[in-house]
DNA sequence: GCCAACGTTGGC
DNA sequence: GCCAACGTTGGC
């Protein structure tokens, strides 16, 4: 079992949407290295759901892996923000599993909370200079920070 | 809206 | 393969 974070503004698709749609494809996400995570994710795999540009910015909520990644359909979508004329349906680049939602917290972990939290100092969300959109964290970490959301 | 800290692109 | 220019992320 490996234990993920991933970020989301909650402008673009938040927790509450995440609970209405019940699951959806973690789609859009452009960048390599979150690219290779998302498809390291096996189903049953626990995600913690990160609100980013939001005021304040913390995590909201815990998600399971519904189903390992597969072609991200909008990187074929001429018409989408997130079309990669580079892409073909024999050798798409970018990837997306699907998400199926737990739980939302009653009251979001900050960020100001998470880093005086003790035993999270090693984050990569916390990482001066991080902006992955998609990560590991070790399962002392999650632990932590279901302990504090409870 | 600013800007630091990256990541990507493309000319050479 | 280097690196300058440009683009993006995301806290503030």
């Amino acid at each position: 079992m490996t234990y993920w974070l991933v970020k989301t503004e909650p402008d673009v698709y938040s927790i509450e949407d995440l609970k209405r749609d019940g699951k959806t494809p973690w789609d859009a996400v452009r960048n390599y290295q979150a690219r290779n995570f998302l498809m390291e994710m096996k189903k049953g795999d626990l995600v913690l759901i990160y609100h980013s540009n939001a005021n304040p910015p913390g995590i909201v909520g815990l998600a399971e892996v519904a189903k390992t990644a597969y072609p991200d359909a909008l990187q074929f979508d001429k018409d989408s923000d997130y079309y990669d004329p580079k892409a073909t349906i024999e050798k798409p680049r970018w990837f997306s599993p699907e998400l199926k939602f737990k739980r939302a917290f009653r009251s979001m972990l900050d960020l100001d909370t998470l880093r005086q939290t003790k035993g999270l100092e090693k984050m990569t969300l916390l990482q001066r200079g991080s902006r992955l959109s998609v990560h590991q964290l070790s399962k002392k970490e999650f632990d932590i920070i279901i302990d504090l959301a409870s």
